[in-house]
DNA sequence: CGCATAATTGAGAGATTTCAACACTAGTGG
DNA sequence: CCACTAGTGTTGAAATCTCTCAATTATGCG
């Protein structure tokens, strides 16, 4: 349904990540997953038992409705976390958006991992409470705002965003058409809110505009 | 901002939940707090350290926009746990909807509650996730009978559903005004597919239509 | 019984979607 | 190196859905 082809985007490094990303004992004994643009990471259905750390790249996971209509609940960037279940199955999809590096860690039978997956499990929950806000209650530009002020602080805080996703993606995230994801990108442009320096990264040029539409 | 009534409504005894509420240890010594309809049980920015069990009652967690937009991000019924935190401040308010007990469970700095947490946590979190699909991605229409399924799964798979909130508090848990949601159920009235025995209780005459409907 | 609150209904306005055309981009192969 | 092509993004116009504003009805508690 979606093909995607690999971006050249660098992400930030990780230590400019504003959340250094944890380091699970035995971390460099896991095996390193390597998916390319549009690779399923773990299907709805499938059997769960693991979760996953982005190395390089990004992940969304995303949800269907019978007719195609799709609702990503998360975009995952380098250094974060994701894929854990209440059930002992997925009940969602991952995907690499572009090219991605993704460490797995097995969920042994032995092992208790409670005390590391919890802090993880709760911040995901916040994330995902916080987003019901953002698809319940505001304008398309106010979503739009949200999101680009979610990204940037997830790269580091800095002036210039860089994309990881398609329009459709981002359409699918905030609940919109790529059609009015573009026209927000326009009227953000035409205020002199953002600037658009190609499709797949923005500069924030009023970054307080933003702040504020998106509250 | 907002003025509730308490109802006379009884909820289903808690052995006739579909899900038999977790027994923490020592539950039976934790205190019972009571809660009139409308009363707070925590606010945003207030300090956290306890998670909360509902014992008769039902509570709404939300969040607010500055300009008083409300986004109700999960209702708790009797038998169910809320109130965990990533931070040690909570990121949302929780008020009883009406006449309600909760058993409040201190988090103590030496007891650890990772393993009762996280499943708990992961059921929160897979919610949340499968309401952003419902917010993000339904129409009118089908957010209602997405929620009249739940509702009456949660209350033991019957007939009748009793719904201990307002119009404005399940407008408020779509993303809809309330015009929107009386307008609905009026329609869902008309179809045939329930029918309004009151205000606060509806009768799913057609429930594989309503399901259908939700997905 | 009466008042205040909540819910319903109607009509018009507004925001986003849908459908359609066009433009741009990146990758491919001549 | 350029033309070609498929995919991606932008823009416009009309349709649709939900919201807003307003009036009416119903409900529940004192």
């Amino acid at each position: 349904m979606h093909a995607y082809t690999a971006s050249r985007i660098s992400l930030p490094s990780r230590s400019a990540l504003p959340n250094r990303p944890e380091a699970f004992e035995p971390a460099l004994l896991q095996p390193l997953g390597f998916y390319p643009a549009g690779a399923e990471i773990y299907a709805q259905g499938e059997k769960a038992g693991a979760f996953y750390q982005v190395e390089f790249g990004a992940v969304r996971v995303y949800r269907l409705l019978a007719d195609g209509r799709r609702q990503i609940s998360a975009f995952h960037l380098a250094g974060e976390t994701f894929g854990f279940e209440a059930d002992t199955t997925h009940h969602f999809f991952a995907e690499a958006i572009n090219s991605t590096g993704v460490r797995v860690f097995r969920l042994t039978a032995g092992a208790d991992m409670s005390h590391q997956l919890l802090p993880l499990a709760l911040k995901g929950l916040t994330r995902a409470q916080e987003h019901l806000l953002v698809l319940g209650r505001q304008s398309a530009i106010e979503r739009v705002a949200a999101f680009l002020v979610d990204i940037a602080e997830r790269q580091g805080g800095l002036r210039q965003v860089e994309l990881p996703m398609s329009r459709m993606d981002i359409g699918d995230y905030l609940g919109l058409t790529i059609e009015t994801v573009s026209r927000v990108f326009t009227r953000l442009k035409d205020k002199g809110v953002i600037r658009l320096l190609n499709l797949r990264s923005v500069e924030i040029v009023k970054h307080d505009a933003l702040h504020n539409m998106s509250e």
